[in-house]
RNA sequence: GCCCCCGUAGCCCAAUCGGCAGAGGCAGCCCACUUAAAAUGGGUUCAGUGCGGGUUCGAGUCCCGCCGGGGGCACCA
């Protein structure tokens, strides 16, 4: 700093002073405290509670806190939040804005084997400087609401909620709960009600024999059936390049892991595994009464991926000589007459009963791989589908391989045999893991057909500009589809569908149905940071809860807690949890609490996916010290209770979900993280735990800041902050240097090893948080994705210097508003600034809010004394998005904290205006302004506008057609 | 291949219902202050809205077809 700046100009200096002391202030006196209305933080009386208060949760996704600290990049949305809660608070509602850390996962494992030091250390740490960068931005969190996945205190509710869910079913026939907005029933219930049930015989035990003779092992299996949580022998995602198994969420289009990039195999493992698809219906229809981004809400119903079509029967012979029936999916039961063949997926069940010795007579060469019998044909196919990764699935395109079973099935409309093929385009995951093929209407169905010689009935007229050589899959008439009791000709696809349906439930054929391309959510992970499973395997095999009493299972200490990890193509490799490495903690006695006493156990050795902690942190906000629950009911129903109100574009008398107010994060969760909390909370909410259906009932993805790259002529990034721009003369591109030598610009995304880093602490240091906090906001809307431009930022800066300035003198420090009153100009400028920031920053559009504050600014920069009335409401209207400057100058004008002053009052009678110019315009083009009354009639303005002396210069004598009038702004003459 | 989002000054972005293309910021240029520079203050230049059609009295905004960028899904029967 040069002597010469004056001693009280707001520089970055000057700002760090007034934002550290008021940081300090708003922590003494706890300032954004929120006032619960019960639980253990009661404060019934507190006045936010009365009647007729509004109460407002805003939060955003929490960070994963990883060791090199926040970027620019981050605290985006944390800002955006911020500034919104610090709003909602001047309007008198009660606000609950907090933030904690999602502090398990592989990261902070793969940080800490590097480091040496155990997880909770390096995460200790960088939590630590997550919260020194956010408080350092003056983020307004409430911090006795603050916690990180990883306390046991928190640990101990996500171990119960999971207990919950594990002794949960979900019965599909039960009423929805009371005040559910669900159209169909379904509801989860405790497993105790089945077992009830099965005891009474009011429900028939699977397999037929009474409950009560089945072993404890037998009675466990069957609940397993049932359970919400369970665990299973499926096929599941095996990474040995992480050492651990995934959730298909987790598994990139082209089978690779989303985090590491390292190739991921199909593997029969006996894992946990949570029932979501029970939820497939719900997760998809209650998006129709959240306030969510459209493209995320697509997602989620393309994830879930619920198509309704029919399931068909195809009789088909088995080798004992009885008959089996061969069970498809269709979404275009209209083509069953077109059904020439049929292929199953090469793992499908039923493909070892229905396999004959030998060839049968009208088989084909093709058919046959070369093999001498079919089952040797079979075999060997299944084994070369099995080596297959879903990498090499995936290049081998869509070139169609199979084999013939050597089995004949029946069609069952048209009575003709058709061949069953086995190949691996049919999934075992998808539908009933077996096609009818209907070449003449499915682009697959037509390659297969055209590689193995097999007949194409065309069952839909194709159009007549439709190519003889492909498939048609569009809309048309429905032709060769009769047989002697129905017929579909004529008809068009939707019409045939409903008749061939309703003809093969009536003749017990087949039915309609739906299908879901959601699969259950793989729930166990091989790896040690995680939470315990609350399970314990006794002597017979059979999986008990750990009694509540004992809750939390920690973590024990483990010799090493790195993952066992592969190479990364060993596919025969096999999982090996980290926890099993704690004999001493596996192997326990533990009294179950079923009148055995204490009985020799065995500890779960899983731990929890990160997505666990994620789950439903969002309800330990509002209630976080509850050692009874992990929210108190009253606390969940007055924050997150279901509105009187829906959202804006909800359905016609749609019940609202209730959830939190506003969600703020990133859209790279629109699948995860989102479904998963989104089922959990309706598991609580069907077991009667939460009263809102929903966890977020307004959404909103923040952009990403990215910024610019600089490479040299090696292709190697350099520094961009020490690049040098270089505008060329003529207009035309700018070059770029580094160190003298011409380096490339590109645009991208800001990475350690791109070298272009910009940090919170480094603008903090150069021009103060609150400039910090305002370029952000002011760089565009919230959800776009801009570039960070660090020369930029100084604008910011001028505007908040000048505010200050406005206020006080830069040589003595003396407040110099006066009290004059404001001119009718000002006061109407005011004014019209008061209504549309408090507008903007009601709907979030911080960047338009912040222009208009500028503006009113520069008109008061402009004046040689600026009146109190005028920089008072914009200090306040300030605020929230430069609240220390803010504070500081509400406090020399003679004021207390402004945190909860109310936001000023746009005056009605100074936003209108008395006279404003009207536009003339002559055929579209504007040709003359007039000005007028503001409540000018559309009369009075047609004829000025027509007795307009321009106007009559460019209507030049031509008849007058036609007059637009849309008084008092616009005239458009047509001639 | 299918689906979704976005293209407005050199750059970041505004433009409620279809009604004057410009609120704000950066950069550039000019001026003031300064011995000078920085900082600060004042002023100012700059696009007809990616391209081609259409609807309309009137289109950045609505419709159709392209081009470019970003994202999602991908043998899902």
């Amino acid at each position: 700093m040069s002597e010469r700046t004056p001693e009280h100009r707001y520089t970055a200096e000057l700002a760090g002073r007034i934002e550290r002391r008021w940081q300090d202030r708003w922590e003494r006196d706890d300032t954004f405290a929120s006032a619960n209305p019960a639980g253990p933080w009661a404060a019934p009386e507190d006045p936010r509670l009365a009647d007729g208060r509004e109460h407002r949760v805003v939060m955003d996704m929490f960070p994963y806190p990883s060791g090199a600290g926040m970027h620019v990049g981050h605290p985006l949305g944390y800002v955006a939040t911020d500034v919104h809660a610090r709003f909602l608070r001047t309007t008198g509602a009660n606000v609950l804005y907090a933030m904690g850390f999602d502090a398990f996962g592989l990261p902070a494992e793969h940080y800490a084997v590097q480091t040496g030091q155990h997880p909770r250390v390096t995460t200790e740490e960088a939590m630590s400087t997550y919260r020194r960068q956010m408080r350092m931005i003056g983020l307004s969190h409430e911090p006795r609401r603050t916690f990180a996945t990883i306390d046991p205190d928190y640990v101990r509710w996500t171990q119960w909620i999971f207990q919950q869910i594990h002794d949960a079913w979900y019965d599909p026939q039960a009423d929805p709960r009371p005040g559910s907005g669900q159209s169909a029933p379904g509801r989860a219930r405790p497993i105790s009600e089945l077992v009830e049930e099965f005891a009474d015989g009011s429900r028939e035990v699977p397999g037929g024999r009474p409950w009560g003779e089945l072993s404890r092992a037998e009675q466990a299996r069957v609940l397993d059936g049932y359970r919400l949580a369970y665990v299973s022998a499926a096929p599941v995602n095996w990474c040995p390049g992480l050492g651990t198994v995934l959730a298909n969420e987790e598994v990139t289009a082209d089978g690779r892991s989303e985090r590491g990039d390292l190739p991921v195999f199909k593997r029969n493992l006996s894992q946990w595994m949570m029932r979501i698809t029970s939820y497939a219906d719900r997760l998809t229809d209650d998006l129709d009464r959240l306030d969510w981004p459209e493209r995320v809400r697509l997602m989620q119903r393309h994830w879930i991926g619920r198509s309704t079509g029919a399931q068909v029967a195809f009789p088909v012979p088995t080798t004992t000589g009885g008959e089996a029936s061969l069970e498809v999916f269709t979404t275009r039961p209209d083509t069953l007459f077109g059904a020439t063949f049929m292929v199953v997926a090469p793992e499908h069940p039923l493909v070892g009963r229905i396999v004959p010795d030998a060839w049968p007579a009208a088989t084909k060469d093709a058919w046959t791989g070369g093999a001498p019998t079919p089952r040797e044909a079979v075999t060997a196919y299944q084994r070369q589908a099995a080596a297959k990764s879903d990498v090499e699935r995936q290049t081998e395109g869509k070139a169609k391989s199979g084999v013939f079973s050597g089995a004949w099935a029946t069609n069952p409309v048209t009575g003709a045999p058709v061949p069953v093929f086995v190949a691996d385009y049919v999934l075992m995951g998808y539908g009933t893991g077996a096609i009818m093929a209907v070449p003449g209407q499915d682009e697959r169905d037509w390659d297969f057909a055209l590689a193995y010689d097999l007949p194409v009935v065309r069952t839909v007229q194709p159009t007549p500009d439709h190519p003889e050589d492909q498939a048609f899959t569009g809309e048309g008439p429905a032709i060769n589809s009769a047989n002697d009791e129905v017929s579909l000709d004529g008809l068009g696809v939707e019409d045939a569908k409903e008749r061939i349906i309703a003809w093969l439930e009536q003749t017990g054929r087949g039915r309609a149905t739906v299908t879901y391309r959601l699969r259950d959510w793989l729930f166990s992970r091989q790896r040690y940071w995680g939470e315990p499973f609350p399970v314990v395997w006794d002597e017979d095999g059979v999986a008990h809860a750990v009694p509540d009493d004992q809750l939390p299972v920690t973590l024990p200490d483990v010799p090493d807690y790195a993952p066992r990890t592969f190479e990364a193509d060993d596919a025969d490799s096999e999982p090996e949890a980290p926890l099993a490495r704690a004999t001493d903690w596996v192997h326990t006695t533990m009294d179950l609490g079923d009148g055995r006493g204490p009985v020799p156990v065995r500890r779960e050795t899983n731990t929890m996916p990160n997505w666990a902690g994620s789950c439903w942190y969002y309800l330990r906000y509002l209630d976080p010290e509850n050692a009874a629950a992990p929210v108190d009911p009253a606390v969940e129903g007055y924050w997150i209770g279901p509105r009187e109100e829906t959202v804006p574009e909800a359905p016609e008398g749609a019940v609202d979900p209730g959830g939190v107010d506003l969600y703020v994060g990133g859209v790279e969760h629109a699948v995860l993280h989102l479904l998963y909390a989104r089922f959990w909370h309706k598991v609580l909410f069907d077991l009667g735990h939460v009263s809102s259906e929903e966890p977020f009932r307004r959404l909103i993805n923040q952009g990403m800041i990215e910024a610019y790259v600089y490479r040299d002529a090696r292709g190697f990034p350099v520094p961009a902050a020490e690049v040098e721009e270089h505008t060329s003369s003529d207009g035309g591109p700018s070059t770029f240097t580094w160190q003298g030598q011409p380096v490339t610009q590109e645009y991208g995304k800001m990475g350690k090893s791109l070298k272009n880093v910009v940090t919170p602490d480094e603008m903090v240091e150069q021009f103060g948080a609150d400039t910090f906090r305002v370029y952000e906001m002011s760089m565009g809307p919230l959800e776009q994705y801009r570039p960070w431009e660090t020369r930029a930022v100084v604008g910011s800066q001028r505007f908040l210097q000048r505010l200050w300035r406005n206020v006080v003198d830069e040589d003595t420090g003396e407040v110099t508003v006066t009290d004059e009153t404001p001119s009718p100009d000002l006061a109407k400028a005011l004014h019209r600034t008061i209504d549309a920031v408090g507008s903007d920053y009601a709907a979030l559009r911080t960047n338009t809010a912040i222009a208009r504050m500028i503006e009113l600014n520069n008109l008061l920069t402009k004046r040689d004394t600026v009146p109190r009335a005028a920089v008072e409401p914009l200090v306040q209207m300030v605020a929230p998005v430069a609240p220390h400057l803010a504070a500081e100058l509400w406090e020399r004008l003679g004021h207390d904290d402004l945190t909860y002053a109310p936001f000023p009052q746009a005056d009605p009678a100074l936003l209108v205006e008395d006279s404003v110019t009207a536009v003339v315009q002559v055929k579209g083009k504007v040709r003359d302004r007039i000005d007028v009354a503001a409540d000018i009639s559309a009369a009075d303005l047609e004829a000025l506008a027509l007795g307009s002396e321009k106007v009559q210069r460019f209507l030049d004598g031509a008849p007058v057609r036609k007059v637009v009038v849309r008084a008092p702004s616009l005239v458009n003459i047509v001639v």
